[in-house]
DNA sequence: TATTGTTATACTCTATAACTATA
DNA sequence: TATAGTTATAGAGTATAACAATA
């Protein structure tokens, strides 16, 4: 009656690994939905429709997360001046110290729950989760 | 510039089955966590305590969360007649129909998230996955 | 007309602190 | 005293529906 399927030991897996952003963000005083907000706006900074879809939010949702985060100064909207109804959302000086460093930390905290494992197995599970997650590692 | 690391990996393929937990939900008019909570109990009914400490919540936040699991009729508090402070929560029949079928299309979802990988790179990923959350799959 | 983003509203989720009842 | 669970409170997260401004 125990489940030991491959999908059930990923959503384990997937739990710890929220947890993480949990335990990261309190470190910094973040929520774990702040947390996220600024590790993806590390990638680049994007409008709140892109930011939506990106999180699986409605765009109302975003408006709230985004003036909260905005309050504690991490975040800031800029407007575009060539399509005057969008909003861009960019990370503050304060925001792009705070994520660089949580970002460094939610890796740590993932490598400590991956632990030793033998570098060749590192890397087959490396390719597999990419092969999943849709966006392969690029062949180096 | 781009982060092609496992554990950026991991992050990705946690907020894939987080969304999974989300659409399932919706489904069944549940909220992701009182999915997640019904799935949790399809492992057997446990007191406050320990569910807190498995979804790593407050003890407080349990009892709104099972409050309103109530409210819906998917699961019951029942009191221990030995520890008359202790609160078991189980499932109601139709929360044990719900959680089967919830469950079901967790999985259902999560392996279309892995998609066709070959099964000898499944059964590794498996077993490292297994190795990392820390309850090994019993070698069958 | 379609799109971008916001507001209004109503829940749910969560934590902290203080509490009750039982052990 | 310690533990199991709840209540009170406050804030964060989220969705739906209706809206404003711009394209």
């Amino acid at each position: 009656m125990e489940d030991t399927t491959l999908a059930t030991a990923l959503v384990r897996l997937a739990q710890l690994v929220s947890r993480v952003y949990a335990e990261v963000g309190k470190e910094f005083e973040l929520t774990p939905q702040q947390t996220q907000l600024l590790c993806m706006l590390l990638g680049g900074s994007t409008g709140m429709t892109d930011m939506s879809r990106a999180l699986g939010l409605e765009r109302s949702s975003m408006t709230g997360l985004v003036d909260r985060a905005e309050r504690r100064g991490v975040v800031a909207r800029v407007r575009d001046q060539r399509d005057r109804r969008a909003a861009c959302i960019e990370l503050t000086e304060q925001g792009k110290e705070i994520a660089y460093a949580a970002h460094r930390k939610v890796t740590e905290h993932v490598e400590k729950l991956i632990g030793d494992i033998a570098p060749d197995d590192r890397e087959r599970l490396e390719h597999l989760v990419w092969t999943i997650v849709g966006t392969p590692a690029p062949r180096s």
